[in-house]
DNA sequence: GTATTATTAGAGTATATACTCTAGGGAGTC
DNA sequence: GACTCCCTAGAGTATATACTCTAATAATAC
């Protein structure tokens, strides 16, 4: 593997692990065992590592949350959505963490990740559009829909701040996989009103298994875990 | 005014201005014409400032947030709830800004975060509880109950993250009041599956005072807004 | 007035961090 | 062998930041 690509690798690792305010340009050398100036050969700055970072990222929650717009929606395509979009999260954690702070240290990145952000809004309208035209959930208002979109990607995108801070009672304790999909529970928990009730069990069915184990539990729990709906 | 009083007034003021990331202990004493020596005399570090300020956000909160008990809930309670809360916020909104990081530097404070989010939450489900007595939404279960509050709680504390990194275009582009209040908006909308018949009109009318105005709007608008709802 | 305590100034320090600069190695080509 | 180009090492730098130390001054008690 080129050394280019070892940094980007290696970089998103350490950022994800220890945050990227505690990941300096020497600690990713020293993590390579390649030097400083190594490094500044291949990337002008550190900014412009987590902006390539950030293009990976873009690119994979762009392909998942392509719409098929030649067929309805079903239920698998909604979970397949909800996974994807929290194995993205996963992948890319340490984005989310300092986001305020990475956008204002880089104009480029702040203008991408506002348009991608209305990106993902609209995707998440349009699956929520073409869940009514599959009569899953009743039809909403244009605004009604956008508002609950909005909705859903605060509670997507900070699902995770919030097991940080709130839910961890340890520094050391870190975040699982598994822990992290339990934002989906919060998210169908969003839906539940709107459900037809062709649909009702079904959603609340595949919800519960997504439901927060408790505290007690967590500690005997896999490092990554692999439990949950997988198929797609 | 006491030295050690202007210090924690000062150092308010600045981590909310410019984010307790970019305002150093030289510059709040700067800041108040005060050498660090002096500064230092009255604060061991900078932790045990931004400590202190938590305990001041989190009697403010607590205040706000104390339900009443001999009597129902009304719709004025309800939007004074949401006032106080976003107001609170507003005061003391570099906290949420940086919290990973803040929770990181200071065992004392996670703990007692972690206390008061769990108080929040309580609060919030008791709420949703009397609001049901008082025949403003429909009753649910504890479950749900606390589902909900939950994510209302998500997108109370991440509303502000989202207007700074997905709507502000520019870096120098201030936060105001009254977009902060927008998320009263998105809160509201959580709710309006689960209103009464008797209450629906009413609180989907008060709801349309908080919907966000168009990018152009803003423009205009007063940096601290005064507009809204107000009367207790 | 004097002793004591509380407060303040301001120079200084240890450490960290993003980044630079120069020298050179290795591989391919002529 | 010499030239070129890509890559790498590693010492070094400028700046920032949290915090310390000493000495002096103001306030208070007696």
């Amino acid at each position: 593997m080129k050394t280019r690509d070892k940094i980007l690798l290696s970089s998103l690792e350490l950022f994800n692990e220890r945050g990227e305010r505690n990941v300096t340009t020497n600690h990713i050398a020293a993590h390579l065992a390649i030097s400083p100036g190594n490094l500044y050969y291949h990337f002008r700055n550190k900014s412009d590592i987590i902006y390539e970072i950030f293009l990976e990222y873009e690119k994979l929650v762009d392909y998942y949350l392509d719409i098929p717009e030649d067929r309805p929606l079903t239920l698998d395509d909604m979970m397949f959505y909800l996974e994807s979009v929290f194995d993205g999260l996963w992948s890319y954690r340490f984005f989310h963490r300092d986001l305020e702070h990475l956008l204002d240290g880089d104009r480029r990145l702040r203008q991408d990740y506002r348009e991608f952000t209305d990106r993902c809004l609209d995707a998440i309208s349009r699956i929520f559009e073409k869940m009514a035209d599959a009569g899953i959930i009743e039809p909403q208002s244009d605004e009604l829909r956008s508002a609950m979109s909005l909705n859903v990607w605060l509670v997507i995108t900070n699902w995770m701040a919030f097991l940080k801070t709130a839910h961890a009672c340890e520094e050391s304790v870190h975040l699982t996989l598994t822990e992290l999909k339990q934002g989906i529970y919060q998210v169908l928990t969003l839906e539940i009103p709107y459900l037809t009730p062709a649909y009702r069990e079904s959603v609340m069915a595949l919800r519960e298994k997504y439901r927060p184990q408790l505290p007690e539990a967590r500690e005997v729990e896999l490092r990554v875990g692999t439990v949950g709906w997988n198929a797609v």
